[in-house]
DNA sequence: TGCCTATATGTTATACTATAACATGGCTGC
DNA sequence: GCAGCCATGTTATAGTATAACATATAGGCA
């Protein structure tokens, strides 16, 4: 009901969101008693700046700005250990990257991706989750790791294209990049 | 109701699964005006000759059985051929491809695989499609084509599983692999 | 029949994604 | 200090997928 929007306006202060995820990483990690180390943090810094997937080599590409020549293991070393923690999620069918947007513990979440901006949203849908354990146990078949990531559109990018087919003369509007 | 099983007995006659692909495949092409050519025939034998998913370069390694020197190349241009026939389907968390085992024409399927054995049930819970759907329309969102793979345990697996745990001592049951 | 075109395949090279194996460094607790 | 663990560096390689261009084959049509 008072869920947080999956999907912010492009021209949301995005600072917001990679300071908050920030922000819980070190909670978390204080926690846990594991270290988020300057590398693991720049990672994770460089997945959160956008809220579209990032491929594991343009993190690499990314960390070379910094003035570093990171191998891709480094990359994925960190990745691994993000992932691990719940911080950074794998989006299998774009072989990218996402940093998890939500605050608790979590299982099971489904990333709705927008074809056209590319923006990721991770939504967890307790009846999503249901339908799906239900439907399997009918055929006896036990859930352990869920892989669930949907390819469309989002409101924004739907009423643009939308706009766009209803007057396609002149300058079509632009498609919004992730911020 | 009456769905079919989703996972067959280990020692099922997997002939007539595969002959049942094919056939299948032979019709959909000759209703569409689409040719199966003696390479995609191949390559779809291969695909249909497991319940398991196997990788395109699996895929490659026994087609030189049969004494040719496929490239990578046409094994994917053969996989692309099937997948936009829905005869073929691509499993994103696993690099790897299983073939189709519906009839219909079809779209959302959910894909089970067992850790165990690596068999893959397809399923097309309508449940799981509206829960995912309405979910998602819920943050604004249209689904367009929906991944979902979910990694668990079969009942056959699950049993025998729950079998060597209860008695640990000697002879663990063998995990069976796909026919 | 013989050309024409579209589709399918062959050939070579390369891009992209991910991990193995082993060495080095650096912090922590004793 | 030093032992042990964890993190990182270094080098090499495995695994997955596509680009670019040449050739071949099937069928439609003049
Ligand atoms: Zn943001
Ligand atoms: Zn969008
Ligand atoms: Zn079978
Ligand atoms: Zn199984």
């Amino acid at each position: 009901m008072s869920d947080p929007p999956l999907f912010l306006a492009a021209d949301h202060d995005h600072r917001i969101c990679a300071r908050a995820i920030l922000a819980h990483a070190e909670g978390v990690c204080r926690t846990r008693g594991t270290r988020l180390t300057e590398q693991r943090r720049r990672v994770l810094e460089i997945v959160a700046s956008s809220h579209a997937a990032i491929g594991a080599y343009a993190i690499m590409d990314r960390l070379k700005e910094g003035g570093g020549r990171p191998a891709p293991i480094a990359v994925y070393r960190a990745l691994d250990f993000l992932i691990a923690n719940s911080l950074v999620h794998r989006i299998a069918s774009r072989n990218a990257y996402v940093a998890c947007t939500h605050l608790g513990p979590h299982h099971g979440s489904q990333f709705l991706i927008c074809r056209r901006c590319g923006t990721v949203g991770e939504m967890t849908s307790e009846g999503v989750w249901q339908a799906l354990v239900g439907a399997a146990a009918g055929a006896g078949f036990s859930v352990v790791a869920p892989v669930i990531e949907v390819e469309g559109e989002c409101a924004a990018c739907h009423a643009a294209a939308t706009a766009a087919a209803a007057a396609p003369d002149g300058a079509a509007a632009d498609t919004v990049a992730g911020a």
